[in-house]
DNA sequence: TCTTTTTCCATGAATTTTCATGTTTTCCAT
DNA sequence: ATGGAAAACATGAAAATTCATGGAAAAAGA
């Protein structure tokens, strides 16, 4: 198992190398593109790209989000997502209700196709993190996943949303 | 300080609202994002963009590298890199060498403009992170940082590139 | 109430990225 | 040696993303 406790001598102070293999912007988008590009071969198979995956994550367990959430939880600009979720409305996946409360929002809800096709996705995704967290141990996946929640929660979105994002 | 031993309960079984919430891929990805955001308004008041950015940072304390290799180091397809490459030698930024010892391979380095600008982003770029791990304290910055580094070795880049990338 | 300002989304134009493919060089097995 | 396969990169065409902008609804102020 990895040991993260025993992981080189001083990772911070960096004065070897590439400046980039010591950079954490770096290092945390090096590792999502690595852990996420395995699973996004099973994205693509199913006739998705990578953001309309990230669209049907993002409403799974959700009933309904505006165009603007679902842009900052796909990171991706606002026109982009207009884009796309018009593309999945056309296939199926999801509907845009204009919203009860708000007549600018539109809200995004999946259909029962774009449920089912998510729950599919979602259970493959949950088994691939399982693998992905294996070699950690508990204890060190979920002190991993606590501290990007953190960075998360002290880094808010551009855009200030309602709550917290 | 954030006291990542103690953060929320069982950080893995996420039980409530939405999927994305306890995906690691989705908050690796997400915290990428926001911690790079600040830091990219100062990239694009350089004049560059974020993939430029990502290529000067990539050759800064090497003395060139290929296109394949940058195109693994910037998170971009090998066609999008030969052309941020071309962009970027018009501005002056790096030079294209024919590389040595293999005549198909496109060895590209900075040139002193470009080091000047690397070096100068490098330094900001430091001082951002520096702020950014700063409530996490040392130890856990190292964790985390160790443990990011484990999970990108774990998991080698696509076409496996000579040495381990 | 009636502006004035801000927010939310859609859309056309421009840019960027990617896909498909071709050329050149290297590697490998005869 | 040598012919075939694989690797590295460039480039034109296609697709995706982003920028700039506009309209409609809500919020804020007078």
């Amino acid at each position: 198992m990895v040991d993260a406790t025993t992981t080189g001598n001083d990772v911070l102070s960096e004065a070897s190398g590439r400046f980039v293999d010591g950079y954490l912007a770096y290092l945390l988008a090096q590792a999502s593109s690595r852990i996420s590009r395995e699973f996004h071969r099973e994205v693509e198979a199913s006739g998705l790209s990578v953001t309309e995956w990230r669209v049907l994550a993002s409403l799974s367990g959700s009933d309904g989000e505006s165009i603007g959430t679902l842009a900052q939880l796909a990171l991706t600009k606002q026109p982009t997502l207009s884009k796309v979720v018009q593309r999945m409305e056309a296939d199926g996946l999801v509907e845009r209700t204009g919203a009860r409360r708000d007549r600018r929002q539109t809200l995004v809800r999946l259909t029962r196709k774009g449920r089912g096709l998510a729950d599919s996705l979602c259970a493959h995704a949950l088994r691939h993190q399982q693998a992905v967290l294996e070699p950690f141990g508990h204890d060190n996946a979920a002190l991993l996943i606590g501290m990007l929640k953190d960075l998360i929660a002290l880094h808010p979105p551009a855009a200030p949303l309602a709550d917290g994002g």
